[in-house]
DNA sequence: CAGCGGATTTACCACGTGGTAATCAGCGCA
DNA sequence: TGCGCTGATTACCACGTGGTAAATCCGCTG
């Protein structure tokens, strides 16, 4: 069996109680005692035992991160900017896959991630519908990104919006006109505050404040937002015979698809159609061009959220505080998809914090 | 407070303990007494205390996966499977990141990552130098990778050197004789059997079985295998001004910045030069051309991870069984870059198992 | 109807930790 | 020398669960 706060107290010819005590950094401990026990820690290696401390203060120590597939580029590197804020407060993280389902989804908000103090999800099959679930959430909950907007738990999100909007007024910045956007959602009310409808919204924004005639068959919905879906819905807006000059893609994954389908039709990036995605995952600072994207400030999200969490955690089950939203600055990532310089160092941009009153 | 046995006891006239066997699946247990026991945990929405069943068993139903970054693709996938493969058993994956620190990377093969009932652990800074750590290990503990090899713990791989021989040996088939290779690691006698030293012996070995002249030039050493750089390598290739028609990255994130250095130069891929990888990380059949590569069996690494870990785990600490090994069956992917069909969509090829007893 | 044996159920306790409150040591001062 | 006070240490116990062994129940035999 490992070594007990028992073993070290023999060794050390103190309580149990006043090894806990050096272990916790109680003020009270004589210096001679302290150093004696810490001595006997050394000695027997000695490590805390977290299942009983879990059982005594009713914390784990640990936090659950919920995302559908780690598979994809923009779970992985949120995941690795929420291990990383974690560790940073001693916390670790168990990472659940989803899968989109949405059994799952409902299950998991019901209950928690077991062994845990608290959970960091990021759903991608709820709805407003479920909003009624969050009624009955008893344990600390931060929602990242906004499925069930104005439910009552804490957000963590980005400016869909606004960001979106800054995307597309940089194609028109290049001259575009003919402006595609991939990745629309069937209109589907329940998911009205989805970021595909606030991107699209956002869209439709810089269209109009620059004058340009909106044409909603160069809103192209696809669904889920694989890389392959991208693609094919570049197909289809190249079949169609439609005329256009650029590309939004509503994220990175689509638009290296889109990239794809690009190239294979013969379309020149950026000179027949420029392209630019959203989310600014590593990968696309490396395609072939290189790929614009609106960066989400992936850290700022990862740190306010596991920042809030622990908020939640220590006010305890029963605090009913009411629900925050944050909303994470971004950057309009320049490349060569858009016009951006041919180096495989990505050459950053006009930071917009934008109001968090901004609703996008 | 949550609900506890004591509670469910109470309402379904029982003792705790009773309520224990039903949770468990105790065989003696009256169906009348069940019923009335599972009525009642339903009633209360009682769920088991985590911690108190880890402290009393011993267990905590969550297993340890450290890598170096999520970040990176190769680890974000195998972290994926990972979790997919230890959820099948009902268990948790706590998911570390040691950012290819040295220290970190001691310091948890000392300790072990606490909360856990044992760990997966993919080093990255780890030579054979440090084998003597291992004898110390007291915990459940299964590598991934080699760079300890030999080491006294159960260890899952790849073939590595097969699999780079049967990459090479598919780019001599294209009629290729000037292969360079990129990703080799300098002369380190700490990490003689990491898998760079082994592939760079798998490519040798095509070349010599083929009757192809070595050029050692052609041999390109990288660190780390991040895709910028591949793509430095890439033009330092190109710039030597040394003839050649064909690449093999020793990973796929190497083969990304590669075939963007290529494009840069205006070598058309695969007619001027054919390149393959190696990892078959998702996004290598999406760039533009799509990279061909070698599928290193990622579920069955996953797997067989974390089967051989359970086994570790329920055998208990005490028992010194000995290190087993198993190397995961390979594919290669013949996809653009080495002259494969123009469709997204992979086409797999040339199964090759290997038998176990090959040192790659 | 006592006695028996297997099926159920229960009492009791320990797992390792840390909160609470009681105890104890040492010092200054009357 | 005795008292009070503060700092240091300790005894005791509960957290929720599940193993062990003892207790209880029930149907059936002699």
């Amino acid at each position: 069996m490992a070594v007990t706060m028992r073993d070290v107290a023999i060794l050390a010819r103190v309580s149990p109680k006043t090894v806990s005590n050096v272990v916790n950094d109680h003020p009270n401990v004589h210096p001679d005692t302290r150093a004696r026990v810490q001595q006997a820690i050394a000695e027997l290696g000695y490590r805390p035992n977290h299942s009983a401390r879990g059982l005594r203060s009713g914390r784990t120590g640990v936090i659950g991160l919920a995302v559908p597939e780690l598979r994809q580029a923009y779970f992985a590197e949120l995941a690795d900017a929420v291990i990383a804020a974690a560790a940073k407060r001693g916390l670790s993280v168990i990472v659940g896959q989803l899968g989109g389902d949405r059994e799952h989804e409902i299950e998991l908000l019901t209950h928690g991630l077991p062994q845990t103090d608290g959970l960091l999800f990021s759903p991608e099959r709820l709805g407003t519908e479920d909003r009624d679930l969050l009624a009955y959430v008893d344990f600390p909950l931060v929602m990242l990104g906004e499925w069930i907007f104005g439910g009552p738990t804490d957000h963590v999100t980005m400016h869909n919006v606004s960001a979106a909007r800054a995307a597309v007024e940089h194609l028109i910045s290049l001259g575009r006109r003919r402006i595609a956007v991939i990745g629309a959602h069937p209109d589907d009310e329940t998911r009205v505050m989805g970021p595909s409808n606030l991107r699209i919204q956002g869209y439709r924004e810089a269209l109009a404040a620059a004058g340009i005639e909106h044409d909603p068959r160069l809103e192209r919905v696809v669904a889920p937002w694989h890389p392959e879906d991208g693609a094919d819905a570049a197909r289809q807006l190249i079949e169609s015979g439609l005329e256009f000059d650029a590309i939004f893609t509503l994220t990175d994954a689509l638009g290296l698809g889109a990239l794809r389908a690009l190239g294979e039709a013969g379309r020149v990036v950026p000179d027949d159609v420029a392209v630019i995605g959203f989310d600014n995952i590593t990968i696309s600072h490396l395609t072939m061009p290189s790929l614009s994207s609106i960066d989400p400030g992936r850290t700022e999200i990862a740190e306010t959220a596991v920042g809030m969490l622990v908020e939640r955690i220590e006010w305890g089950a029963g605090s009913s505080r009411p629900a925050r939203l944050h909303k994470a600055a971004f950057d309009v990532i320049v490349r060569e998809s858009s016009g951006g310089m041919a180096s495989a160092t990505p050459k950053t941009s006009s930071r917009q914090p934008a109001p968090q009153t901004l609703n996008g």
